[in-house]
DNA sequence: AGTAAAAGGTTTTTT
DNA sequence: ACCTTTTACT
């Protein structure tokens, strides 16, 4: 039970590097972490502080990624063949959208929930393992007339998914803690002696399950977290896990992590003033001092403790705190400030600007890139959701795998004059989905009739299918050689072809890394890349750039200096979330989470003006207030208030005095 | 019958 | 900015 910069990383990779040196089979230690990023960082940790025992064996990885390892040893008992594929989230949606046209929803002349809002419900539901009815009401409220058609349609995709052969993420889990119960379950509990999970209070109850049932009888068992951490329950992960611990595994040891090795004292005063605030009284607090020293409590019944964190750091800037009148002002303050920090010696990469949501840092990426500060952003729309690379992925995947009915759909749908009605045609002639058909070879043979405004560009994909079938050029070439289709294709489906045609680009130059298409792919799937441009590596930036992050993906980072943007309240908290108590003490951990980014310099801004809504085609504002969760620490702050200077642009309002009519008589007078 | 263009709506956060 | 539905056009 680890506070925030209080080293659970650290902790868990001398744990791990202790166990090797003292002569555990690396295969036999089961690492599990919340990113794939940071199982390999910490892997590699133990590897460099124990040269020479191939500590790289151990099975480090998220849940998803372990869940495919294991399924494709011992699928087969769960009737999956060994080259099963996954669905990535886009393309469970895709799928749902499919399923939904092939139901024949929407066409009865009322709105249907769109595919992500469907795919959203449907994880929530698997993942709390809740009933839809309730799923709905709490938190779909307004697709709770839908109830019947998304039975039907969850019926009709689950029975896609298993004719073909293909798991969700969702799946991957539930299959995994399908094998631990069956009679395999013997099998793979003899795999590992030890078992350690990071971040485990954002753990989901399937996943605690799969925990459970994989410790055999003398398995050892070490799960680190920090339930003040905890900030994704709308992902249905549930602090319940931690809390239970020590009922669910008896025998248990407690040990309390409080100090913070990260940040200086004024720091951690903001901190601590957020974390007094959780209110959230299902949680059973045990507010009994715990001695620091020993860190020891007995396992009793589910006790948490109110961490209170310190630093030997007692010193150091004070918090600033800044108004402004409006985001383009924050987003000109900021700057100025980062490029001072610079100034001052903090490198740009030791900085970082946090938010809550990924459209909250539009306004400054305009800004940083008008006075040329280089930045990465963390979080937002994905390089792989972008329509042009999903299309080429689709081509990938064709190759890969003939009988990928969604990556067809996607293909052929590219051409022009190619739409629902002739892909479901061409999916008839061409066999996809018929195992043993070969669906590939029979288009590239030229089969399937295509009408003429696609003539050309068929031709063209049915040569560069053929080109790429064999494999005897790299992945990096096969992209290269269906790029030249994309350059037929592109100029009519998307208005800004020439940029996407760069990308497709960057993806070949991306590919060089890897020897076959399927490790390409496979890699792409599990472990999308996080930034912009991650998959060609850093794009050509300076060697120093400015990290750009959403609050969710800052967890387990750090920077000198951090800020954190749009502080108001409707952001921090997110009006979704002001409905239910449960929502709320979310958002208050978020807000701790960001604030113990920081090292020794923290910011916090929020402008008084901003829009009502991010699609907001008009002018409509609101004026904001400052985080109610910050409002009672403000005296923890250096506050400066930034408002215009008044002599600029008063709102002269005179009555309407007819200019239109004079305009518009003007110009009829053109016509009449 | 089927595609393409235009109109109308839209709940953050992400493995 | 994107997705879904409706309408217009071939």
């Amino acid at each position: 039970m680890a506070g925030a910069g209080t080293g659970k990383t650290r902790t868990l990779v001398a744990r791990v590097a202790g166990l090797v040196d003292q002569g555990v089979d690396p295969d036999r230690i089961l690492l599990l972490t919340f990113t794939r990023r940071a199982a390999a960082e910490m892997v590699g940790r133990v590897a460099a502080t124990c040269p020479g025992r191939s500590a790289d064996r151990i099975w480090g990885g998220t849940f998803h990624s372990i869940a495919n390892r294991l399924l494709r040893r011992y699928g087969a008992a769960a009737g999956l063949p060994e080259g099963f594929t996954v669905l990535d989230h886009d393309d469970s949606t895709d799928l749902f959208s499919l399923v939904r046209t092939e139901e024949g929803f929407g066409q009865r002349g009322r709105r249907f929930p769109r595919a992500e809002t469907i795919a959203a419900i449907y994880s929530r539901m698997v993942n709390s393992r809740a009933r839809l009815d309730d799923v709905l009401t709490v938190d779909f409220p307004w697709c709770a007339d839908h109830g019947d058609d998304l039975r039907t349609l969850f019926g009709a995709y689950t029975e896609h998914k298993r004719r073909n052969h293909v798991l969700d993420y969702d799946d991957l889990l539930l299959f995994w803690r399908g094998l631990t119960v069956s009679p395999v379950g013997e099998a793979l509990r003899c795999l590992f002696d030890h078992v350690l999970i990071d971040e485990y209070q954002d753990s989901n109850s399937i996943q605690a399950d799969i925990v459970g049932g994989m410790c055999g009888p003398d398995a050892e068992l070490c799960a680190v977290g920090d339930d003040a951490q905890a900030i994704y329950g709308f992902r249905a992960a549930t602090v319940a896990n931690m809390w239970a611990f020590p009922t669910t595994h008896p025998g248990t040891e407690v040990i309390v992590l409080e100090q913070n090795y990260r940040s200086t004292m004024p720091i951690l005063a903001v901190a601590n003033g957020v974390l007094d605030q959780q209110t959230d009284d299902r949680q059973p607090v045990d507010r009994q001092p715990v001695d620091a020293e020993a860190g020891v409590a007995a396992g009793g019944p589910a006790s948490i403790y109110r961490k209170q964190l310190w630093s030997t750091r007692r010193t150091g800037p004070q918090p600033g705190l800044v108004c402004c009148a409006d985001e383009g002002e924050q987003s000109r303050i900021l700057a100025e400030r980062i490029l001072d920090a610079r100034e001052r010696g903090i490198d740009l990469r030791d900085q970082a600007v946090l938010f809550r949501a990924g459209h909250h840092a539009d306004g400054l990426e305009l800004e940083l890139v008008r006075r040329d500060i280089p930045y990465v952003k963390y979080g937002g729309l994905k390089y792989l959701e972008t329509a042009h690379v999903k299309d080429l992925l689709s081509m990938l995947r064709v190759l890969e795998n003939p009988e990928d009915q969604l990556a067809w759909h996607r293909v052929l749908r590219s051409m022009d004059g190619i739409g629902p009605a002739t892909v479901a045609r061409l999916a008839e002639e061409l066999r996809i989905a018929k195992p043993g058909s070969n669906a590939l070879a029979r288009f590239v043979d030229g089969i399937g009739r295509v009408p003429t405004a696609a003539a050309e560009q068929a031709a063209e994909l049915r040569a560069a299918l053929a080109d790429c079938v064999a494999e005897e050029i790299g992945p990096s070439a096969q992209i290269d050689r269906l790029k030249r289709f994309c350059d037929l294709v592109f100029p009519s489906r998307y208005d800004n072809s020439e940029a996407r045609l760069a990308d497709i680009d960057q993806l070949a130059i991306g590919a060089r890394g890897y020897s076959t298409r399927s490790r390409f792919l496979t890699e792409l799937t599990l472990d999308p890349p996080s930034k912009t441009g991650d998959v060609a590596g850093p794009p050509h930036l300076d060697d120093d750039w400015l990290t750009l992050s959403t609050i969710h993906s800052a967890k387990g980072c750090e920077w000198d200096a951090v800020y954190l943007l749009h502080a108001a309240d409707g952001n921090i908290p997110s009006e979704m979330a002001l409905g239910d108590a449960r929502g709320l003490a979310e958002e208050l951990r978020l807000l701790y989470v960001a604030v113990t980014r920081a090292r020794t310099e923290l910011t916090v801004s929020f402008p008084l003006r901003f829009h009502v809504n991010r699609f907001a085609t008009d002018d409509r504002h609101v004026y904001a207030q400052l985080s109610r969760f910050l409002e009672p620490l403000r005296h923890h702050f250096a506050e400066t208030v930034n408002l215009p200077p008044d002599d600029g642009d008063p709102a002269l309002i005179v009555g309407n005095v007819g200019v239109a009519d004079e305009v518009d008589a003007m110009l009829e007078a053109l016509w009449s």
